[in-house]
DNA sequence: TATGAACCTTCCAGCAACTGGAAGGTCAAC
DNA sequence: GTTGACCTTCCAGTTGCTGGAAGGTTCATA
């Protein structure tokens, strides 16, 4: 199938798939006309590829994880082992961001939003030492 | 003062202090040697920057925010405004990460993490619709 | 058979927000 | 006068795409 199918079927658009061929996390076969030609497999592997890097995977990581996938003689605690690690990552995101949000709701709190001249965000950014 | 000294007032690597004059934030002097020469109120712009980048405000944002400092007539609306809508933006950021904290999770746990080959988390990436 | 739309191709450039490195000038101390 | 720590500019790379230009292919329709 060409490369329209397949970013239908993916859910990946063509200019992605393109990509993920140039930095080689995909090889589809060649038509007499150039175009590119996707098997089912490799349709599954970019579904793959669109639903690791909607979990949050990098690329690199997806990249693993697909040798993982293709390597039938892969260990199952190599996957927990990525999924663990990016599993704290997003935690020590989700809790930074949370402190982030209870800085910024203290400091629009504080602000009155009326037309004078005086702000204590901007006070606030400016002074404080962190 | 020398830009080692006033990339330690501020927090910000030397790199980042004439990444930000590149693109017009700060605007030193310049020594006859052509070094860059800080008054007390770059390194006060400096930690502004600092302070609103690491609360995640984006460069474009510190901008705004910087002109609206700068300008003793500014309205503090102005400011609430921008800061109400980071907050709404980290809320979705958090949502989003929390979900998908536990779609990881669920299938961290469903992985046996031995050196069997079969993995649940490879077979739902692979195989699941979204 | 011509033509037009809808595909496909490659290549080049750009986004954000820096970061690293090369090649070279300056300054202060010993 | 020489070492070493500064400083300068400029160019390239990072991540993960995305947009656009210029051109080839295919297919349906007039």
């Amino acid at each position: 199938m060409n490369i329209g199918e397949a970013s239908e079927r993916s859910g990946l658009p063509s200019k992605t798939i393109r990509y993920y061929e140039d930095i080689g996390l995909i090889r589809p076969d060649r038509g007499g006309n150039g175009y590119r030609d996707y098997a089912a497999s490799d349709v599954h592997k970019l579904r793959f590829l669109q639903r690791s890097r909607g979990l949050g995977f990098s690329v690199e990581e997806c990249r693993q994880l697909l040798a993982l996938y293709e390597d039938k003689n892969r260990e199952s605690a190599d996957v927990k082992g990525i999924a663990e690690a990016k599993l704290s990552e997003i935690d020590r995101k989700i809790r930074e961001l949370t402190e982030l949000r209870h800085a910024l709701e203290h400091l629009v709190h504080a602000c009155h939003g009326n037309d004078r001249p005086d702000c204590p965000i901007l006070e606030e950014l400016s002074d404080s030492a962190t």
